[in-house]
DNA sequence: TTTGAAAATGCAACCGATTGTAATTTTAAT
DNA sequence: ATTAAAATTACAATCGGTTGCATTTTCAAA
């Protein structure tokens, strides 16, 4: 007994009316008597009643659920864009289906297809460390179902993009560095292949170009910026090992940059007396190092809020995303010590 | 024309077969010719394909998702629990639903009701801070939607708990403090309504007493955890208050024990010789603040595959979860600078 | 009271997969 | 070649909500 879900049929026969009547009462179409409306609703909610998404899913071809593709959940960043994400869809009624690539491009196309096959009605994604192509997102464009990138993204046909201006970001942290009296200022990032580390790189190059100081090769770290890896060669070896050793590094990752600081400080690095360094997201964990990390605020709860909402709209036809190329939100330089060699 | 889904009648046509032949033969049923299958596989595979699953949960009642419900996602170890949680489920064929509470109840209760509607095939919780009952779950426990507590769990009934042993490990990590030297320990922890903390307290307890130590109440401090909270009148100042001054801590959260340190040494405290810190949780923050951070290592991932296999093994009838109490796996101290009084 | 338009409701088909049971075909034994 | 048993396949109803169109009801104007 206590398993019975009750339908619009039970609640039209408790009534005597049909169900198509009942249906459209509780949908609250205008062609249904007011009265008739109310008596609907009570019932309902007395009875119990609570809607079957599969049978309204499979006559109306959609599902109220919107797919989203993350390369990890475990970082405050992401925590921070899904928890935006999840506060817009659940107002305005989407569910979220959430997956993570864990950075490998195999685990995000096994995702894509999962998506695809839960047939959600769009899919935001932030793509994984070495994603190189990203036709597994085709089914999604051939078949009409919007493709939105946010903050690691790609250029791909009719799929607009929310970011920050990563370049101009990397341009005023190098450039802080600069002011600060850094002469060789080496560069900790990840593959060049993803757009934010591709801007930041070309960011950071481009200030040294602009206060005339060579850039070199050797100064570029590529990494995997995974606090968790192993403790091989790594970056912060790297950075030791430079001759001579740089006295700034801008690291793309503020949790890669706290690891790092522990590394040099361990080997004997005074910060930022002897090297200065700036990281990028001011994850909390900025303020709990020692010295506090100088970083890159970035906008991340609203820009989920931002993408959802884009998303969501263009589901509803209230506006259509097509036409948007990008959504750049703004961020901000936030100094601490680990930067300042001469104070503020 | 791009838009067109492929059903089973399209293939039945196509063969001219039935289209139950062509479900059966889909989904390997014992009765279909072998030829036959691989004629149906053949063809879906070359006209694209793919399973409605709306049709297929409206028929069957269920929907091979399950539901899950974190406190939030932004906690290393929280996303390690959904990291093991999404291998297992995609692994057995289910897909999850994730949503956060924000450790609030209300949010929890809503989050509660969209998984009920969702009608999610069973459902994972780990409690919200300030969760005082927990009737929101009565739903699931009424349509017999199998229920598990995770972490932060409660007694409800038929719901098993995956979990370790809270007490025994504050008891280890706190006789640990004792025999570096501590004699006067303080408890900074949260809510004691949640069995973690309740647990941990317990232990610490019971650690004090049987080294005969005197527990007093003023030593033990609650407090939300939340190294992202206003810096007002907050825990270390509490710490810091205490008269006489404690010479040892166990905070019962790591992320939260960071932003301890980091608040006592700026008001000129030494760490460990003055006071000595314990965690909780094994984040890898632990390795990277300093002094490092002696804690409790935690089987997150192991958790989290634990629950998701405990549950699914469930619903596919291949167990029957409801015979379990509870499941507690291991947990591990690890001891780092931040308590070594006198060395190991 | 009649009438016609507007408002409200009902009918019935449809969405696509599943499954008990009936019907057909195949297989093997006589 | 006959036939019963076994192996395959087909039929048709079902899951619950939605919607175009037909039908009925309401209500005001004639």
């Amino acid at each position: 007994m206590k398993n019975k879900e009750i339908t619009i049929y039970d609640i039209a026969k408790a009534l005597d009316i049909s169900p198509a009547t009942v249906s459209r009462g509780l949908r609250d179409h205008p062609a249904i008597n007011r009265k008739t409306k109310k008596k609907i609703m009570d019932i309902a909610k007395e009875m119990g009643y609570r809607s079957n998404t599969f049978a309204s899913s499979l006559r109306l071809k959609r599902t109220n659920t919107i797919g989203v593709i993350v390369h990890r959940l475990d970082s405050y960043f992401v925590a921070q864009v899904l928890a935006g994400m999840e506060k817009v869809a659940s107002e305005l009624g989407y569910n979220l289906i959430i997956s993570q690539s864990l950075e490998s491009m195999a685990k995000e196309v096994a995702n894509a297809n999962t998506m695809f096959n839960s047939r959600v009605d769009g899919l935001m994604v932030s793509l994984a460390y070495d994603t190189d192509n990203i036709e597994h997102f085709d089914v999604f464009i051939n078949k009409d179902i919007p493709l939105l990138f946010f903050d690691r993204v790609a250029q791909h046909k009719n799929c607009p993009t929310v970011v920050i201006d990563n370049f101009k970001s990397a341009y005023e942290i190098t450039t802080h560095l600069i002011e600060q009296g850094c002469k060789r200022i080496a560069h900790v990032t990840g593959d060049l292949k993803r757009n934010v580390y591709a801007d930041r790189f070309a960011g950071y190059k481009k200030a040294l170009e602009d206060n005339k100081l060579k850039y070199s090769d050797d100064l570029l770290i590529i990494n995997y910026l995974n606090e968790h890896i192993g403790h091989d060669v790594d970056a912060s070896q790297q950075l030791l090992n430079l001759s001579p050793r740089p006295d700034g590094v801008f690291i793309t990752n503020d949790a890669f940059a706290a690891y790092c600081m522990r590394e040099l400080r361990l080997a004997g690095v005074n910060i930022p007396q002897d090297i200065a360094v700036a990281g990028f997201n001011n994850d909390p964990m900025c303020e709990l190092v020692d010295p506090n990390l100088t970083t890159i605020n970035y906008p991340s709860y609203e820009m989920g809020e931002v993408a959802a909402k884009t998303l969501i709209n263009h589901l509803k036809g209230e506006s259509n995303m097509l036409l948007t190329d990008s959504i750049v939100l703004k961020s901000e330089m936030i100094i601490r010590e680990s930067s300042l060699k001469k104070g503020l």
